[in-house]
DNA sequence: CGGAATCCGCCACGATACTG
DNA sequence: CAGTATCGTGGCGGATTCCG
């Protein structure tokens, strides 16, 4: 993937597509946002369950970063162990859309792709 | 941005939102794609300032890796001085909606984000 | 359990030249 | 006009360790 973060508005008004993409820039954003819509609440383990490859730390982070996008919410618990929930804001909801044309499209065509070059 | 480039399939299978990342990973590549959407066909010079802060090499760059991914065509008109011009395939063709979901996005919320933290 | 802190490699991306 | 070629760098992202 690209780095996407900052891209620093490249491009006449017009291009919010940019802007856009900016908020799942990060590397497992769109990921964690699609795990959100299809199980509406998730607790750190769970995520970690469901995306094994992405280390702790970029999880906490990307996870962070939509925080502070307002796109989900982070809830702890006050027990003992500690329980951590993230779920989607409002504003993360409006994103369903589009996150469900980038899975109906790679549902479609992810196949017909050349294959790749490694 | 991030990186989104190899993501080494991360996810059970389901997760293709990934796969479809990967394709405009590159960090401008959305806004190609955005461009030829809205003019159909397009001269390297024409991307060039259509994307002033892109530079030559990085256009480049991402436009080879849409082509390869067979996404774009690329054609040269052997005159002088050379033409180049890239349209899309009918595989690139397809991701319209996907463009289009970003940018009615970008369109309805983008103003809404956190600022940024810069 | 759900992180935070630290160290570091690597390569995506940019800036600047040069070319057919 | 439409690129290549070369070089340098920031910061993304991984691995590991420690903490309440």
């Amino acid at each position: 993937m690209p780095r996407i973060r900052h891209t620093t508005l490249t491009c006449s008004p017009g291009c919010t597509v940019e802007a856009t993409l900016e908020l799942f820039g990060g590397k497992w954003k769109a990921l964690i946002l699609y795990h959100l819509f299809e199980d509406g609440v998730l607790r750190f383990s769970e995520f970690r369950r469901r995306m094994p490859n992405v280390t702790q730390r970029m999880l906490t982070n990307q996870l962070r970063e939509l925080e502070a996008d307002g796109l989900i919410s982070r809830t702890v618990f006050p027990e003992v162990p500690p329980r951590v929930e993230y779920e989607l804001t409002d504003l993360g909801q409006t994103l369903k859309p589009v996150i469900h044309a980038l899975k109906t499209w790679g549902d479609k065509y992810a196949h017909s792709l050349k294959p790749e070059k490694e």
